[in-house]
DNA sequence: GCGACAG
DNA sequence: ATCTTGTCGC
């Protein structure tokens, strides 16, 4: 059967609770390790669809060898939506899912790549943050957005870079713009757990060799998407 | 109070 | 995120 929750036990619902939570947890995030270096082991990447008509998300969590970026092995969880989209909160609506996927793995994860951010948050604790303090695991982040954060343009040039700050903390560096194919939009990176940045960057530019956003995450939402597909219709 | 705002 | 056709380009 499938009727279990896939939503973990004291999951917050509420907004204030939720960054009451954000704002524990933060505690343990892990920033002075230097993380895996790009090349080696495994990398897996995670996303989210949904169908909110029918209360449905599905998560999806992808494991390549780090080294050929071909896929190791793929796990999928479906269940309930378990919180709104409320800026700030990502986490709260796209965890549970995800945590449900990772746990149907049977390959080591290594370094977790997840679309949104990590320290580039309002609080300092993205959804890369939260699934690393989570699960244990090294996480980055790579947005597709700068979200409420100021960048100047990267160079043209693959491998460019410029800096990812908040203005309303007094210009403090929270990721990079990093520009992954040459005169295509940049991405935005930044750190979740136990990765430094420098790291982080080298890891989103090794896994995109050919298109704008890492292969971890084109890999994870196409097959997102299908198995929402097959969910509902 | 108003507007902006990862996915 | 999601709603959606064709179209320009490698």
């Amino acid at each position: 059967m499938t009727t279990m929750s896939i939503t973990p036990a004291g999951w917050p619902t509420t907004e204030a609770r939720a960054r009451e939570v954000q704002d524990e947890l933060r505690t343990r995030v892990e920033l002075h390790e230097p993380g895996p270096p790009p090349g080696t082991g495994t990398v897996t990447g995670v996303d989210v669809a949904y169908d909110d008509e029918r209360d449905v998300v599905v998560a999806a969590a992808v494991v390549l060898d780090a080294s050929s970026l071909q896929v190791v092995e793929e796990a999928t969880a479906v269940g309930r939506v378990a919180f709104p989209y409320v800026p700030g909160l990502l986490a709260f609506r796209e965890l549970p899912a995800v945590l449900a996927a990772l746990g149907r793995l049977t390959a080591p994860a290594g370094l977790v790549v997840c679309d949104g951010y990590g320290l580039a948050h309002p609080r300092r604790f993205g959804l890369a943050s939260h699934l690393g303090v989570l699960t244990g695991l090294p996480t980055i982040g790579v947005a597709k957005n700068p979200f409420t954060f100021a960048h100047e343009e990267p160079g043209a040039l693959r491998g460019s870079t410029s800096l990812l700050v908040d203005d309303v903390a007094g210009a403090e560096e929270v990721g990079r713009a990093v520009r992954t194919q040459d005169g295509v939009k940049p991405v935005f990176v930044s750190v979740g757990h136990r990765v430094a940045l420098d790291t982080a960057v080298a890891h989103t530019l090794h896994l995109a060799p050919r298109y704008r956003l890492p292969e971890t995450t084109r890999r994870a939402d196409s097959l997102c998407r299908r198995a929402l597909t097959q969910a509902t219709g």
